[in-house]
DNA sequence: ATAGTCACTTTCCTCTAGGTACCTACTATA
DNA sequence: TATAGTAGGTACCTAGAGGAAAGTGACTAT
């Protein structure tokens, strides 16, 4: 009767109706953020074509969209100078500095855990081979 | 899930290359994978419809593959009962468990910086908008 | 005159996560 | 008789992320 353990929120789009961390996932974990984030907070201000030299892997396009994304988001800021050969720099922000220690907590996770995951793989792949 | 594309997954593409996190990245933060997760550290063993009905958006179809791919992965237990009505139960593994303190980081962070994204995401539409 | 640099932009294409809708076997209940 | 509940499975489709390759503009070095 007098519980009010549902939700009356909004019904918008929403995965996160239940989990507050979502919109957070959304915005800083994805296949190219995480890693452009990641080598931002590790070598300090970089250019363009320093990000894509050290993501080996992202193609022009692709940078260009994800750090948009992440300029607008406030996680990242640009610096364009009107140059001749053009020059923009790109450093992470107060708000990207803040992630910074949940990376690391992330890395963590990552460097105890992550061979687990890979024998649990082996093992169920394993046991539905059979 | 009739395919084979994930048992040769382990060496294929890698923007992982300059990054230590994305491969946790892949595995536990997607759309899906993360409220599941949520959910089950939250309230415990929960049946199929349970967790259907706390994550409100999710299919019946997607909510079984991403199930599996926790199993597989090790992240949660699936529990099945030959009844009459069928009854399969799933919780949270000690790997899966494990990722709580994380979680909780992560909510932190949520919970103090995302009407920040919010009013960057605001400041950068009225700056480009002239 | 040609080639190269930088930071993109544009066009076209593929691939996959996710969505829609319907189906299964079995039984208890109305 | 007919409906509902359980835990999915199957077939088909869409949208969006991402990849490949070429082009652009303004200049410089050879």
């Amino acid at each position: 009767m007098g519980d009010t353990t549902w939700k009356t929120a909004a019904a918008s789009t929403d995965p996160e109706q239940a989990c507050p961390i979502a919109p957070v996932v959304d915005i800083v974990f994805s296949r190219w953020t995480t890693p452009i984030l990641w080598t931002l907070n590790q070598h300090g201000r970089q250019r363009f074509v320093e990000l894509q030299r050290r993501i080996t892997t992202i193609t022009p396009k692709v940078l260009t969209q994800r750090l948009r994304q992440l300029e607008r988001d406030g996680l990242i800021v640009r610096t364009y100078h009107p140059e001749v050969p053009p020059r923009v720099e790109y450093e992470i922000s107060d708000l990207g500095r803040s992630l910074a220690p949940l990376f690391a907590h992330l890395a963590e996770w990552a460097a105890v855990n992550l061979d687990k995951v890979d024998r649990a793989r082996h093992a169920y792949d394993n046991a539905s081979a059979h």
